[in-house]
DNA sequence: CTTGGAAAGTCAACAACACTGACATAAAAC
DNA sequence: GTTTTATGTCAGTGTTGTTGACTTTCCAAG
């Protein structure tokens, strides 16, 4: 990789298109590859993409209300409100009225719902850790900076509040 | 990161499902920042990602055929016609009868399918060059690295059959 | 205490883009 | 001359996004 310092010390990158066109299909071939193993999953349970991440991020934040799941997931509630529905009338998700504000729905997974997201997410686990492996421990550290760098500033905000628990 | 030596040397990682999730939320919300620069651009078009994705593999391997560009997007062929087809209504994109074999149709860019793969292109990587930027010259080898190892294996050979010119 | 606006969620209709299946045409291969 | 390959098309379906219109609930200003 090129680059230099300069008189003050900072790193210059000199990045050709080429270089720049390469990541860009890595990040396209890559994320295929990420999704592959669930989107096989929940095609037995006749489930989406979308589903997928409500589960996650619901399991990961549970009792979260919808409005907050929506700024994450980033599209409009109508939207996420059908995923919900479904998720919700095949048992997986619990929709309780909030307690100091009736309007909200806290949402939780239920029994089947945590199974489902633990398949789901072990095997996208799985191969999340076969990429370490292979890549190794400095290519994971460099790995997270870029996408971090990557995201929108607002959606940062999101990747850093459910923080990690230190190994950094 | 935690990792250490064997007696035979080889590094070995332990990984919390943790860190796994992270990594996995990470490739979340950064395709989310990949993408949101060209969808602003595509939309003043009237067209989706998958033209984008189009222009752009036409747009590296010119004359490529329809087989060819169907094994690189991975999906059907009735679903790459509808996008070609718009495309080639929009003057973005011209098929050539093969000379060789006459069954075969090669994709060109138009002069305007040239420019408008330029405006997208650009801001991608304007995107991909500020993150490399910010995230330092060895974060973006590790950054290739997993991501290649992320991939399936037949997506793998399409993303090494592109060659990079050579700075590694 | 009422009223009016904001917030949360729901219902209906529509668009983009993927899918399958069936079929047509032309050219190449055997 | 039959089969296979490359491409294109038509019809139908599903997922996931969109907007617009609506109800319920909450809260705060009058």
């Amino acid at each position: 990789m090129a680059d230099t310092q300069t008189p003050g010390g900072q790193t210059l990158l000199f990045l050709t298109d080429e270089q720049l066109r390469k990541g860009i299909e890595a990040m396209f071939f890559a994320y295929r590859g990420f999704t592959a193993d669930p989107d096989r999953i929940l095609e037995e349970y006749r489930l989406g993409r979308a589903h997928h991440r409500a589960l996650h991020f619901i399991s990961r934040a549970p009792g979260t209300t919808v409005n907050n799941l929506l700024s994450i997931l980033g599209v409009t509630k109508q939207s996420l409100n059908r995923v919900l529905r479904t998720l919700i009338d095949d048992g997986l998700v619990e929709s309780r009225v909030g307690t100091r504000d009736k309007r909200e729905r806290h949402l939780f997974l239920t029994d089947s719902g945590i199974a489902l997201e633990q398949e789901l997410s072990t095997a996208q686990r799985e191969r999340m850790r076969q990429a370490y492996r292979e890549a190794g421990p400095e290519a994971v550290q460099g790995f997270r900076t870029v996408l971090e760098a990557m995201m929108d500033p607002e959606l940062r905000q999101h990747f850093n509040r459910g923080r990690d628990s230190g190994d950094e």
